[in-house]
DNA sequence: CGGGACATCATGGAATAACATGGGAAAGCT
DNA sequence: AGCTTTCCCATGTTATTCCATGATGTCCCG
């Protein structure tokens, strides 16, 4: 199952155009889509990316939600309303919607990081800083590492 | 199942590129890749390696994590972000990045190091004295070792 | 037991392809 | 028309592929 690997630096030129990776460009039209989904992270100051299938399977996530509960309203307008299915052109390029790019103070430059099944988009200074303290939480889990089975079960994390 | 195993030093160009070692290499290709997944250790100067069993492990670890937790999001950049896929060139060569040789300190000659599963890659002087400190330990922990059939079944290696 | 023929492997260099990036022309939108 | 968005082409850089060489090992046969 090919994912999302590595990390990446792509500059943004003066009409909001940027290349997506050449490797995650590939992951995402294995896919079947020849552009990847983005929307603002709930999180923090970033951008959430995938491919369809990922894509496919947060809409499946929000559907097992109570229909008209204000939970599954309030993911689903950010999840879905404020997400946007980005094109590539010819080059393999990007335009990162205005709204996207506030939500993650991106100007010039775009950080991107692969995570698997999904990747992040990032302002590079901001991923730095981020980064540091991953790596920090990612020493404290280092024993995870050692024995997976020592994980909490299925879904039970947060 | 084969294993990484012995420890061989192959000098890198001008271009990054280094022969992984054959052994090695057929390590990786007889678990279906053509090529290894490297990452910096965080805990030490030198570079993690392994074929796409282990490797495949760690993402299916991740995945049992909340698919939008800062957790799993922190654990996936450092172990996903931050690695790389290095597929084979016709040579059996690998291009080992600017990042990962600098993680290590690697200048012109790197050092494999077969552990099973997994493997690591040093600049060789940096592994010598590395070394020294390990076969200290190892004399002091050998006792560690205990004969297999004293163990409890499955599960209980790693 | 020795020698050679052959295969495997590490390494170097050159030709080639892929990629990120910038600019301009054409096509919508308002 | 004036603006934005999309498409197309140009360019420099980086990565990949291809071929050549020497070294080391391995196997077979004398």
């Amino acid at each position: 199952m090919e994912s999302f690997r590595g990390r990446f630096t792509n500059k943004i030129d003066a009409k909001g155009r940027v290349s997506l990776p050449a490797k995650f460009r590939s992951v995402a039209t294995s896919q079947g889509l020849n552009g990847v989904v983005c929307f603002p992270s709930f999180q923090g100051s970033f951008i959430e990316g995938s491919g369809p299938r990922f894509a496919d399977e947060i809409a499946q996530m929000l559907q097992r939600l109570d229909p008209f509960s204000s939970e599954r309203d309030m993911l689903a307008s950010v999840l879905i309303g404020d997400s946007a299915e980005l094109m590539f052109d010819s080059d393999g390029r990007i335009v990162l919607p205005e709204e996207l790019r506030a939500h993650a103070g991106i100007a010039d430059e775009a950080t991107f990081v692969g995570l698997g099944e999904k990747f992040q988009i990032w302002e590079p200074k901001a991923f730095e800083a981020f980064r540091a303290e991953a790596l920090e939480k990612a020493r404290a889990h280092g024993d995870l590492l050692k024995s997976p089975a020592a994980l909490p079960p299925v879904g039970g994390a947060r």
